[in-house]
DNA sequence: TAGATTGTTAATCGATTAACAATC
DNA sequence: TAGATTGTTAATCGATTAACAATC
């Protein structure tokens, strides 16, 4: 298993095929080549051999590939097939509605809880799951343990939040707060900088309106 | 103003410097050197230098660079001082989540507007701003003409709202629904492909599983 | 002036694209 | 077999890092 390690700008396309591989299923077809689906996707055909190549030879030659053979191997690959459990940290509005994106459900991840400290919330239900105390949480987690906290808290509670997550065991963090958390090299975190892609966009129509 | 383009990857990480700046300002830090932030950040110096002097020289030979002349520079090449108006398009928890998101207000953009099909929130008021019928916007958006578009609607009803947009007269979409957007060259987008996100936390778990 | 640190050029590294032999 | 299309190597392109002269 001591590949050469694959290179991170490719396992961020790994999601993307597995859509497109999904949109062709649903349209019921099961054959495609590179150069098929380089058109859909707006990328060459040496890419998407390369990048699947990083993981081993899927296709065909004169053929191409197995869209469903392809589609499961990606799959797999990205470990929508383990059913990773989660639970979300604030019950606020980005908390719930993260618990109602229906599409971590689809792509197998399992919700397990809902935490927050506020009374008002705590005992409702969201997305199916009751809100649980926050502080409720150790125990909670060290008996279910779940792999992944989505961390849905205010920026000024997240630092805290998170070295709690990794002391009651958590090994993997999704963060929406606007910080980069520090945290022991073993910890998974992955960032959504909402407000980052704000202003990359911000930065593309100011660009514009300079450079008539 | 015919500068040689700055690469995306460059300006994707502007955000992150304008936070850092922010913070040593909130920090009463006003001159910092490239090896100082290099280190704070997480990146070299070189990297640093090399991405500031795509946009002028900034800094001071011997000095290092005056944080707060740093900070407003970038805020100006963000475009976040030209106050661009946004809606929401989806008044459902996303659309309020984004709505009541502190970072953004902060940073220079002005909701105006929220809007929704559903009678049951339509009359309602999100952080401040009355939800109006989806049915409206047309009128909305050419009178009060906002920059940015915000897209808050569930994936199947996307490729409508968006061309909807286009053709009342937004240039500029942040699309949260998980669908590459096909628009016309001059619109930008900016997608914000949650699941993808996950996805890649995910992998990223599978393979510490994997190679042991 | 001496020390510090930039701006910038050159060297390295990595990612993308092109080309084509292998092979279904 | 002939045609198609992969897997893979080689060429190109771009981004990052290193080095250092310029200069505050």
């Amino acid at each position: 298993m001591a590949d050469k390690q694959v290179p991170l700008v490719v396992i961020r396309r790994l999601p993307r095929y597995h859509r497109y591989l999904g949109e062709l299923l649903n349209n019921k077809i099961y054959r495609v080549s590179s150069t098929e689906l380089s058109e859909k996707m707006g990328v060459t055909a040496s890419q998407i051999r390369q990048d699947l190549n990083c993981f081993g030879g899927f296709g065909q030659q004169g053929y191409g590939y197995n869209v469903e053979m392809l589609y499961d191997s990606i799959t797999k690959i990205l470990g929508l097939d383990k059913g990773y459990k989660t639970i979300i940290i604030g019950a606020g509005n980005l908390g719930k509605a993260l618990a109602n994106y229906a599409g971590f459900e689809k792509r197998g991840f399992k919700l397990c809880a809902v935490f927050d400290n506020n009374k008002d919330v705590i005992g409702k239900t969201i997305a199916g799951c009751k809100v649980l105390a926050y502080a409720d949480a150790q125990g909670f987690i060290e008996k279910e343990k779940p792999d992944i906290a989505i961390l849905a808290v205010p920026k000024l509670a997240v630092t805290k939040v998170a070295d709690d997550m990794v002391k009651f065991g958590i090994k993997a963090l999704w963060n929406f707060a606007y910080v980069d958390l520090d945290l022991p090299g073993d910890v998974l975190v992955e960032n959504v900088h909402l407000s980052d892609s704000l202003m990359t966009l911000s930065y593309r129509m100011n660009e514009l309106g300079d450079n008539k």
